[in-house]
DNA sequence: TCGCACACGTTATAGCATAACGCAATTGAT
DNA sequence: ATCAATTGCGTTATGCTATAACGTGTGCGA
């Protein structure tokens, strides 16, 4: 799928999560965008919806919250399974795709004979930085 | 880590999610114990954030729910890695432990001196039966 | 020009989670 | 014994996350 114009919402909350350096959650955005017009959530939730569908941003399922896709160019839906590594002391998400895990897990969804849609792979901790 | 004595409460709230043939909001655990004298949700909440402490209890990040260990003798958390396969048509989960995934994850994480806590993996899709 | 799809704006509400207070029971050290 | 620390519990209030339901305007193809 190739990502298609982006409409002058889904540009402002884009461009601000791409400024950002950790994730974002939708109230946050919101808050950053009060300037800009914005007045409620679902301006930034519908932006948000398309912008995941078109690859360009992900959601961190386990903190609520939303992150530029670190594959600025290439589209995001093309290479399978993504992982995240999430610092909880300065919030910096390390992105991460591996065939391998990918492979491994499809085979056994498969033996399962599960049909897998959405995936979330997750890791709480800390950075190399942070961990000292 | 060996599992306490649970207290009435977390007894209580133990006993649904073990019922239980899908996982569980906080809520809607809530509300099956109501009868049994809970009124609040802090009641929910405390009792989960110690089963999930002692292992016995799982959280799905991605559908805010909770559900009962399939391996109700080990401990849970003596098993590294833990995946989710959750159906969204009958909400049905399938737990997964597999240490290929596992040692790769690991392997990464350190190749990038990230210290891991904890992890999420959950892949959302269809069951066999709901597949069809 | 009619109908449709889509982006947008607004208000209201639903659903998930925790803060902050106080009380009671238990334990363990002095 | 007694005091302090810990733990579980109950209650009220509040905050954060997400969506329902309504209506408006615009562009575009049949």
């Amino acid at each position: 799928m190739t990502t298609p114009m982006l409409t002058k919402n889904q540009t402002l909350v884009f461009d601000v999560l791409t400024k950002a350096e950790s994730p974002l959650s939708a109230y946050t955005i919101l808050d950053k965008l009060r300037d800009q017009g914005f007045r409620a959530p679902l301006q930034v939730y519908r932006a948000l919806d398309k912008l995941l569908e078109y690859g360009v941003v992900h959601r961190l399922e386990s903190i609520n919250s939303f992150v530029a896709c670190a594959h600025p160019d290439e589209n995001c839906h093309s290479h399978g399974l993504v992982a995240f590594a999430i610092c909880e002391s300065c919030g910096q998400v390390i992105e991460f795709h591996d065939h391998e895990v990918d492979h491994r897990l499809m085979d056994w969804l498969k033996s399962q004979k599960f049909k897998a849609e959405k995936s979330t792979i997750e890791i709480r901790g800390h950075c190399a930085k942070c961990a000292a």
